[in-house]
DNA sequence: TTGTATGCGTTATCAC
DNA sequence: GTGATAACGCATACAA
């Protein structure tokens, strides 16, 4: 049994004017009635209805978010940021996932545009064409996460990911690494692909490496993926360092390391991104370059309520890493 | 600029019912005018609103879910597979975290209620006579994962605890175990709590273990507190097995047992709860309760579409779980 | 201070 | 086959 207005206006012996009045605060109300519906309201556990309300004020205080993958420990942290963030400024969150195929995620922003969220908060690793477009034809504030789109009206937010690799692999050289190899994303990846290989490249080369001779693997960011890889760069060359573009691959390179006898980091030194909640207990301890994704998603709840009531605000938001030092470098 | 339906009616030439007809499918139109309306749906890339609909059809097509933490795998597993299914079935989630706090669950109903999502997924650890009285007033079907409630018009969905913990501790004594502990969670959790509990008891008093001298130490589900407690555990009393609550617990009893210099499992023997994605990995790697969280998620989905729409469901469903014998156990 | 009437964007029910 | 029109539940302008 759901009440409406009219139900309560009648049971309280008023208008449903004044019912509305004295829900949201707005113009005068004599005390006698006010407390009438006050009481009626407490007695029928009345909620207005969110739909109706959003079709007059164009507001519905959901805000739309779309990840890859909710059970990766990164995109869930800054889920939680995004909803912490979002509950206090009163909105909440419609999650959809894309499992970063391209046609799940404009389905997704169609979906956002018929339930009209109030902002979109989108984290995905390719930039296509088929985006902007459709990005264009969506006239919600929109904000990316973890990708530089260089696009009007678009807040992007992110990390330099290819300085953050290019300090990362400084490190490993410092501590005496000479044959570096690096597990990485995929290149299309434009942030955790392209550009942290990039910064590695750069480092590389700036310590007299012939780039034509540094193994570069592409992996998919999952433990599975950095444990194969590990494996194929031993059968090709003898390495003593390794960069993974995230701690799952840098964590399934040192497994797959240390079922071969071979010790981190004596033999081999690891360092991986993100610094995954697993990655400061596991045996060894990984040093890593701490991304931290629910301050993330809080800075992107943030400014996407800001884009939405209007206020002007940063188009790219530059997020801080920091080298976290561990006990799979020397 | 967004489009209603009379906007694109004019442009096509037709009445707005016309237009509706062509996008619902719903009566006969001519092809011609048919082809006129479909050509501006194209070009304007109209999206019906769908707050109107839900006003209409008294449906949204949304499932809200209320997690203690999103960040928690088990919890984004679960929700992972709960938004895979709702996709399939046209449904959407409104995604809410509680933080275990009664107030906050409370507040995330009342926003359901308000939004008027057309079913309620609620994982949580207590259950008290406000929730009862919330939900009471809560005319929306609702699901309640991970917790056994008794109440009508409510399906519960959950793993035997008990019988788990018992056959996880019946592994250890038939691993040679003499002195067994546990660290466990806060008791007032009915399921993860309590029942473990119980398990664990009425295996350890089966294998003539006195139950005034058991260890049980209370932990919040961490791996900070599986660390700690472990530490407190060695304190009083030498063990030579453990049991914990959850995977967490464990990897962190584990890191506490490596860092002494303790070797698991010649020494110590630990059992955990959950499969998590690291204890496969982890070195050793973990024995313990493997519960397919993600399984778990689509059979909610499924489930509460169900009641949506009106079948007959099962009340309490029960869902399977698995001992996974790894090499945190001899 | 209060109530009535209108509109938000749809869909469904009627007439035509 | 098609187009007006009345809901859905609420907020607001306007009248009283």
């Amino acid at each position: 049994m759901s009440f409406n207005i009219k139900d309560i206006a009648k049971l309280a012996g008023v208008s449903p004017a004044t019912v509305s009045r004295v829900i949201n605060g707005t113009g005068n109300v004599k005390d006698e009635k006010r407390d009438r519906v006050l009481k009626v309201l407490e007695e029928t556990g009345y909620k207005p209805n969110a739909l109706a309300r959003g079709l007059i004020h164009k507001r519905t205080y959901t805000l739309g978010i779309v990840v890859p993958d909710i059970s990766n420990i990164n995109f869930s942290e800054f889920v939680k940021g995004v909803e912490k963030e979002a509950k206090e400024y009163g909105y909440n969150i419609l999650l959809t996932t894309s499992g970063n195929d391209l046609n799940r995620e404009v389905e997704c922003f169609e979906v956002f545009k018929e339930k009209r969220v109030d902002g979109i908060i989108f984290t995905g690793t390719r930039y296509t064409e088929k985006h902007k477009t459709v990005i264009d034809n969506t006239p919600i504030p929109f904000l990316v996460f973890g990708q530089n789109f260089e696009h009007e009206n678009i807040i992007s937010m992110n990390i330099d990911n290819k300085k953050a690799a290019y300090e990362a692999t400084k490190l490993l050289f410092s501590k005496g690494a000479k044959n570096i190899a690096m597990i990485g994303g995929p290149l299309w990846d434009r942030a955790a692909g392209y550009d942290r290989f990039m910064g590695f490249l750069t480092a590389a080369v700036e310590e007299g490496l012939n780039p034509n001779n540094l193994i570069y693997e592409e992996g998919d960011f999952t433990i599975k993926s950095g444990y194969e890889l590990m494996r194929a760069i031993l059968d090709k060359q003898k390495v003593d360092a390794i960069l993974a573009a995230n701690d799952f691959m840098a964590l399934g390179a040192i497994k797959c390391l240390l079922d071969l006898g071979i010790y981190v980091p004596k033999d081999v030194q690891v360092v991986g991104f993100d610094d995954n909640i697993i990655s400061g207990i596991y045996n060894p301890s990984l040093t890593t370059v701490k991304i931290d994704f629910n301050r993330a998603g809080r800075m992107a709840a943030k400014s996407i309520i800001n884009k939405i009531d209007g206020k002007i605000i940063k188009k790219y938001i530059e997020l801080e890493y920091k080298l976290i030092i561990r006990n799979s470098t020397k």
